[in-house]
DNA sequence: CTTTTGGTTCTGGAATACACGAACCAATTT
DNA sequence: AAATTGGTTCGTGTATTCCAGAACCAAAAG
């Protein structure tokens, strides 16, 4: 291996352990989001399952559990080769950008549920508060609104998804 | 107490788990998220540290910790009433504006990770990927400029905060 | 200066989340 | 049909999170 090779997966390594902790802090177990984070970088963009096994040092458990979950909520997928039984797991870019616009999508949910409060509050004689609330039920719903609008209007012009 | 006093009791307190599992889910430690909830529905809007305790039934440590956490965050703070040394917790609807905010502004975070990443992958062999990884990082950036732009014209009408 | 009040910090325990290794399973290969 | 391969599931140990209780502390009251 060559010097640059070396420095590349180096670099690589680091990408992923950067990466990582960011997919992490989202909500992921570590080793997921190390999964999906070299998935991410990795040259060419599928490997199998051993391969993953290698480059993350872990168990088969860990990596067969991170693509169960990854591969549930729709972030990734896998293709085959004839003669190949094993499978290539790879990032599935069109499930990724659902997974982002439902999770966007979801802005306005807490909005529901403080509308509820403010009926509930609707007796209450401190107005001042019910006001304050109903400006962040009102930003909520404006936000949420605005980003359906977003989503639309980069749909339209991007159909192929 | 009234009957129709006790069915309203009931019905806070139901807000209040329901409430509190969403603020769970969102980030917050299971008493953190009962907090925020119960100062979101309690009446009038701000209770002391031992009205919190005895109605969440909670130990005084994990009231204490849970009201560092949102005050920390911005999203509590507390007023005093001279003669009265207790302080009254509260909402504070301004910084959990901001909050909202600025977590929505985070959505361009990833997309400066993605374009590392384009860099790194720019010599590999395989177009496609890199093609789509564009197509989202341009998803990313869109959303991000457009919600910032949302915003932005939000601080124009409620120059307020 | 002693006690009470309002609250924080420390320590320990219980529950939970993660990941490992082993057992397991189905589909191939031999 | 025996062995290998590609991968999943189960059971266990460990690290972490979360909360209760006690000790603690500063300010105020007595």
């Amino acid at each position: 291996m060559t010097m640059a090779e070396e420095e590349k997966i180096e670099r690589i390594r680091q990408k992923v352990e950067q990466m990582g902790v960011f997919f992490e802090r989202s909500g992921f177990a570590p080793v997921t989001g190390r999964v999906f984070a070299y998935l991410l970088v990795c040259d060419p963009p599928h490997k199998d399952f051993f391969a993953i096994q290698e480059f993350l040092k872990a168990s088969k458990s860990a990596i067969s559990n991170a693509l169960a979950v990854l591969t549930n909520e729709g972030l990734v997928d896998y293709i085959t080769f004839s003669g190949d039984r094993r499978r290539y797991f790879r990032i599935n870019t069109n499930g990724w950008l659902s997974s982002l616009k439902n999770k966007l999508r979801r802005v306005g949910v807490l909005g529901d549920l403080l509308n509820d409060v403010l009926n509930e509050r609707c007796e209450s004689d401190c107005p001042a508060f019910n006001h304050e609330l109903k400006k962040i039920i009102f930003f909520q719903s404006y936000l949420s609104k605005g980003i359906e609008q977003l989503i639309v209007e980069w749909e339209e012009k991007h159909p192929a998804t």
